[in-house]
DNA sequence: CATGAATGAGGATTCATTCAT
DNA sequence: AATGAATGAATCCTCATTCAT
């Protein structure tokens, strides 16, 4: 009952990367008394253990025993199972939705643009499957822990706009149906992609066929595209 | 869709059994044939327990209150929690697929066909939100289960042909654009649907919109049909 | 199922075998399937527990120890340790008040009335130091869990009711001084025999005098009346 | 209390001390004679935490807290919990004892001597919580710290003499009977006093009266007064 | 003197499953 | 057929204390 806990969240500094660089280089010591890594250990430990098996399914145990640490250490940076599980989403959501940041959709054709955007999108689902796992899980939850996050949907106007740049100059290039709701278009890009990856499992038992072979994962990427500017067309 | 099972552990004679439980039943209970009505309600309340919290967060106390028996019966019936999933699982594959056969799509022009085909998985999915969750589930585990069961294929061969027949029609009518793969478009119709209804949580909360509301999910619908028939388009 | 845990815990085997020993070599059958007996062996040992060691330093594995019983079935029958604290914490004031119900007071003369009280109270404190104990601990935490037992104001009303007749047939006969609040003599009686017994061990300390001895304690019971009586003196 | 203790580690002239840390302080901290003004704060946070939640109840964390210090220090000052405790305990009874010993009850007449001593201790009591804290939870422990202060009966033989002599005075003039122990005497005015104040949070609940406003507190003052004196009454 | 990271040994609680009636 | 008691192995979390800087 006396609970004087004091979660304290890390403050990350820039040269986190090059920490990380400089740790890895010099030889696998290690490396006691380093906050950052070890907070960063943890949420990468977490991130992949919650997508694998999901809020309820993920062991503290085995986060801790992934990320080489004392699980005490998990409590100290991140206050509990929960708070963690927080960290992660937001990680998760943050990571994304900066690497999209880097496209710069503004300054191609509408159609560059849109090939570009649906093409990043499968290929970041491709390389990063515990996004699509959190995303699952947390969607289980009917986003039970997303809500809490303040600062989620400032992330994602961004996105909105760019989509909607896009469309509207497609639409006045007459390279794309005028009126498409932009929202309605991400989301038909990310159904098709999350869904093939994620439910990939059943639907190769269910049609005996084996859609993680390259062939077929290449093949689903092309087939996106396909939709996606033929529902495009005008 | 638990009204399918096949495999019953125990079919003696119906009748022995409600004369046994007359004599009983005389003062209040009103057991009839409880055997049958144990099974099938601890198969409901499984289905919604999974498909709610995941096998992992599912809770076997819980499906025994849900379904109002004695935790006993439940391993008395189905062995145990694995096995009750695997009953949960192919009982609910059989039960989308019993409904889609009763389409009888065949009789009708391509595009009336198609159409009928996507307006009733969405609809599908819509009514049946343990389907899905089932289906999440089982995809967080890698199929782990549904491997295990022998008689899946099968159940989906039908539904491949009957796909395919009215892709056929439709191209040699000139209606849909030839050379098009059943199992693509299918994946595509359960994309669109699965993953708004799936998704929805996380992407309310990310694009402040309720994709709840009726008006959204209606829209939604119909745009599913929209990218189906721009896609099909030749 | 996905619990593939690596983390085991150390299987203390010696122990168990020796309490399996104890338990059925000591001629008193292991007696399970017993609901009652297990009930109330866990709050008999319970009572132990938080009487010695506090609300916070009592261990559910030590009670579940001493009521031999598997811990899991404290959590069956009583909830937790919070919901157990109560039940025993009820059960403690329920006691008392049902040993002095028995005392039946009002049919003495008021001065033996008040002594048989004084005594019976100052006797009952010796003979269940747990009740002190409790006392002491509820009190460490003000009274938060008493005060969620809806009944324990009924089970006390009686108590002042039947002080409140002696000290008025007292007044009357002129045996006592008129005019006395029965809920002060009470807490005055209470407090000279609990702070001494609850007490002894500082005091025996500081004073460098054993109070534990039987002289100590029998003139301590002795001076309370004394007390009580030379107050109650007109 | 904590301003009571005798035994002070680090005991340099002040003024030097606040002379050396003018010119540290300079930039920002303002760190007067931080080693003694650490210990005290850690004392007395101590003692508040102890008091509180008792000895297994309070949380090294908690103290370090309250005392706005690092934890590390407190190890460094009193060595862990329990010296800690047994400091905090013993500067409990040197700070009420130094308190009484500034009464001088010696040069006044036995009544008022005593009245002074009743009054006194009660308003001690009153005011100092924590001391009552610390009692209670030493006595739980069956006074196993208190035990290993060695000076804890030096410190109280005064105590006891300086009743002796008001008892002796006052059986001489006649005021008081003859023949009283001190140590009784004592024990009846602090029982007294500390069983209202530690068990007024059960004993407000089972009566169902707020024994904490102020009128009951101050109606308690004089009832032990008036107790006391009855007793004493030749 | 001071800091905050790190740790191993518990501590309460939960879970799927089996046993006795 | 049905029930509820019983259980051992986890599972999340906490704590006093030590270590490296």
């Amino acid at each position: 009952m006396p609970e004087a806990r004091t979660v304290k969240r890390r403050t990350k500094s820039e040269d986190s990367a090059k920490a990380d660089q400089a740790s890895t280089s010099s030889s696998e010591r290690p490396r006691l008394r380093d906050a950052e890594r070890t907070s960063k250990a943890i949420l990468a430990a977490a991130t992949k253990e919650f997508a694998e098996r999901g809020y309820g399914g993920a062991r503290v145990d085995a986060i801790a025993e992934r990320a080489k640490i004392n699980k005490r250490m998990l409590y100290h940076y991140f206050g509990g199972k929960d708070a963690l599980y927080v960290a992660v989403l937001e990680g998760s959501y943050i990571a994304i939705r900066s690497a999209e940041a880097r496209l710069d959709l503004s300054h191609r054709s509408p159609a560059d643009g849109m090939r570009e955007l649906v093409v990043f999108t499968w290929q970041y689902f491709l390389d990063h499957p515990e996004f699509l796992g959190i995303l699952s899980t947390e969607n289980m939850h009917k986003a039970r822990f997303l809500k809490r996050s303040a600062r989620i949907f400032e992330l994602h106007s961004p996105l909105v706009s760019e989509i909607s740049g896009l469309l509207d100059r497609g639409a006045a290039a007459g390279d794309f149906r005028p009126d498409c709701d932009p929202v309605k278009i991400y989301m038909s890009i990310a159904a098709l992609g999350s869904f093939f990856l994620t439910n990939r499992w059943t639907l190769s038992t269910i049609f005996r066929r084996n859609l993680s072979d390259k062939a077929e994962i290449d093949a689903w990427g092309e087939h996106i595209v396909d939709v996606i500017f033929a529902y495009l067309r005008p």
